[in-house]
DNA sequence: CCTAACATACCGTCCAGTCGGAATCTACGG
DNA sequence: CCGTAGATTCCGACTGGACGGTATGTTAGG
């Protein structure tokens, strides 16, 4: 085996552009820990992938934790201006949650990466940082607990199913998108949030 | 520190039980899997927590992924012996549906590790391991497919929304339990179950 | 010329898997 | 029933490599 040592990228001859390479590697980790996850994936391997060195990455980052926190929190912030948007601008708890759903797998497509390491790589998130992901979820839930209940007490929404059931039953629905889609475009996200969000309101048994 | 040396179980004073100490390594790799994940579980654990040694593991197993692999089929098996009752069972789509989802949700809290070992750590397996699995879960899939397609065939299912569609929410509503759930008391499995499958067939929207 | 932005060599640790041997079990001849 | 040879089951020290993180040197920008 040849020596560890590569040829980084040394940008545009001879000149640092430091955003863009703390860009790059969030990008190379995201990936890598999406497709290989947190753990499986090595420092070594994001910085080849960045075409940079580890110098770099501990001068942007404190640690490879630090970077998977990072992802954390950037995927929470989209999910949490999407439905605060939402609670805005709609009013109906139907429309509501036709279109929180709608959002969500839209999102999911868009964030596949996030997604895939926001839920599979949790559990190696520790102390503050974990601590913060959990209160900025519990946040998200609780808006759709209220979306739901308010339709229940309105009844506009079925009240024999438990409101917290029915909301983790459209969370996973939207969340599990992750796990099958990709844009070869034999299916549009368009059409997958819709056929969805039909499931969840309106059930499969025709009327 | 200490040296790694430690006192295994030797059981009930001086005699062998192969089979008692392969379920042993194989219930304390599940158990550490599901918490702590593949790569986040040293064979040295699994063995601490089995009280035996590294030699034991490695007579009764040929690697670490090999463990992985057996869980998988394990709980894949469970699946399939599920669906194929109820097809043989009942007749109607719709039943054969609700049934489907009210047992796999029991599935997924009664296997909760085993559920949270195959959809998270499923791209740590290589080779025929991973073959195996892929075509074992397509078989399943579809089984689920033909149930919707028959279903929107005589009528009774919603023909908007595509059958691919439908069955990928229903496996995500229903896989996702494991994320939440907890036998903590306060809400039975069935509940949950019969909550699930209603939402799936009739939706959250009164009629 | 001082500081930010890297590069590179290096360290301590951990870990999957190995290996020689010890303990135990089993089969069988006497 | 006894003895014993061979196979099975398990022990635990060990290895070689990989990995997260560090320390120190080098280069570019203000």
């Amino acid at each position: 085996m040849a020596p560890r040592t590569q040829t980084p990228r040394r940008k545009t001859r001879g000149s640092y552009d430091p955003e863009q390479t703390r860009q790059l590697l969030l990008d190379s980790a995201l990936e890598l820990f999406g497709d290989q996850g947190f753990h499986g994936t090595s420092v070594q391997e994001i910085v080849e992938r960045a075409q940079v060195t580890k110098g770099a990455f501990y001068h942007h980052f404190e640690s490879k934790q630090d970077v998977l926190s990072l992802i954390h929190d950037e995927f929470l912030d989209v999910q949490r201006e999407a439905i605060e948007r939402i609670l805005a601008e709609v009013d109906s708890p139907v429309e509501q949650l036709r279109e929180v759903i709608r959002e969500s797998v839209l999102t999911v497509t868009r964030y596949r990466q996030h997604v895939a390491v926001f839920f599979q790589e949790r559990r190696y998130l520790t102390g503050r940082p974990a601590a913060d992901v959990k209160r900025k979820r519990d946040k998200l839930d609780k808006a759709m607990d209220d979306i739901v209940i308010a339709g229940v007490e309105q009844g506009l929404f079925d009240a024999r199913i438990t409101p917290r059931v029915a909301v983790f039953g459209v969370v996973g629905m939207s969340a599990w998108v992750h796990q099958w889609y990709r844009e070869d475009g034999t299916m549009s996200a368009e059409q997958v949030a819709d056929d969805l969000a039909n499931l969840a309101l309106d059930g499969l048994v025709v009327r």
